[in-house]
DNA sequence: TCAAATTATTCCGATAGACGGAATATTATT
DNA sequence: AATAATATTCCGTCTATCGGAATAATTTGA
């Protein structure tokens, strides 16, 4: 008997602990804060926190015996950060871009409901974004890059992401599904999405997606800036030269074809950006 | 029984598949692939594979059948880049050098007996370099980033370190202890490690370590840029700057204190340091 | 400085769940 | 259409995991 929700194997354990590892990366996690966590013994966790450190997955500080999630970890999974050569296709092009507009470019991949920021080049011009971060994710429809995706899906996908997603993107000011269905609409018309008056107080983005040879949405170009920068002006320009790019790549891409699946491990809740690291207080 | 050498537990050899998924993210692997690669049979590694899918970190192409890391896993593992928000205290760190000297600026940080690359700013100036992507890695003592970083670490550990990187680094032009020991010397002297004749034509790069506030050295910080822009006229300045800034983080660091341990799995083999994407200049 | 409390680690018997040989289904090849 | 290669499922065996409990280490408090 297992409950299709609570994970099935042993690797279900080992990815609920790393999760859980991530959330303790600021300062380390202790074994019985992580066992609780988890759900699991003391011994247990324990044990599988010595084979994630024989793995060198995990380290161990010898003074604190805290926890957390080693670098080696994090140079495995970068090779996953670069699916169908997405990555190494489009680091000239933000490169290209970054240097002829100034601004700072992302490069976002989808992935399920998500976005996830697998790129970026910085300009002159510093900013700060949600997606931000190597790593960070969104959900499919809040902000430029993120919505420039979830327009360009096929329609049944379409339809099941936005189901989905609906209540993960009220908070961000995304009001009704009739107000989410409108910008889709002129996504889908200008070929690209713009937004002055953005998540953060004077930034400004606009995005374009990047579809794949059979027209799919599989990744975004996003250029985000200070809102004076996208004035009506300049704006045309930028979407040209996004555009432009994009077209060039899309051939180039031939993206695995996976079936959709629902999380059962959270990903909604509030994104790392706006947890404003409290400390859990211990009890 | 179990061999030594062959890992114990499941979490082994979830691993030992990850690590063969890297191998083939490229194409993607097919279950009679990964299994020999893994030694396991094809019915255990589908049902790993099954496992991980279930929990996002492997994704399943419907037309092909072939696996690869998903976006997930890179997600996931993204929070292990930031080992003690080393990131992110340095990431103002590298616009700014980035900006002010037009180069690209890397953050190496240690691990074992390497040095990963967790993050880049790149300039106007396109470069080919050996650490390069971000989640790359490096043998202690090759490349200015990871011989800065080796130059200062505790003598017992770099003693150790030298002795099990001596035969890995020999393919880099190092030819012998003498001739590393003696480059370690002139860094720990001057405080950085500057060298024209690099490792790939016409390159040229400067790093100084980033110590920690016990004067250990937890990363570096590195310069990479073409050989006439490192001229002994400009070095001075570089150099001035990058310390300056290497300094000023020093304080901010308290890194975990881990048990220096040997790598089973191999990470000598043909690095991926070697398999050089070649950046094309932006026009 | 010592004692109490908290936390980390080790032990070990029971057993849940992984293992893999073999059968079956699917896809590619000729 | 037949054959080959590959992917997936089944299920009995038995191994490797689980977690309760004991022990060790460390922190807290007086």
């Amino acid at each position: 008997m297992k409950t299709p929700s609570q994970a099935s194997g042993g690797v279900a354990r080992v990815f609920l602990l790393i999760r859980a590892l991530t959330e303790a990366q600021r300062e380390g996690g202790r074994v019985t804060q992580l066992a609780k966590a988890v759900g699991l013994t003391q011994a247990t966790t324990h044990r599988l926190l010595q084979s994630l450190v024989d793995e060198s997955m995990v380290e161990q500080d010898l003074r604190s015996k805290r926890y957390r999630l080693s670098v080696d970890f994090f140079a495995l999974a970068a090779s996953a950060g670069n699916p169908g050569e997405l990555r190494s296709l489009c680091r000239p092009v933000l490169l290209r871009l970054c240097a002829s507009l100034g601004d700072s470019i992302f490069l976002l991949a989808r992935s399920g409901f998500d976005a996830v920021c697998l790129d970026r080049s910085d300009g002159p011009f510093p900013i700060r974004s949600f997606t931000g971060d190597i790593g960070g994710r969104i959900a499919l429809g809040v902000g430029q890059g993120a919505m420039a995706i979830l327009a360009f899906l096929p329609e049944a996908e379409r339809e099941e992401v936005i189901r989905f997603n609906l209540s993960r993107v009220r908070a961000y000011g995304v009001y009704d599904e009739v107000y989410l269905r409108t910008e889709i609409e002129r996504v889908r018309h200008t070929g690209y999405c713009a937004r002055n008056t953005g998540l953060l107080e004077g930034m400004a983005g606009v995005a374009v997606p990047v579809l794949d040879h059979e027209g799919r949405a599989v990744a975004a170009l996003s250029v985000g800036t200070i809102a004076d920068r996208l004035n009506p002006e300049r704006l045309p320009t930028v979407v040209d030269m996004l555009k432009r790019e994009a077209a060039a790549l899309g051939p180039k891409i031939h993206p695995f074809d996976v079936t959709l699946r629902r999380p059962s491990q959270s990903l909604g809740g509030t994104p790392a950006e706006l947890r404003i690291t409290a400390v859990p207080p211990p009890d």
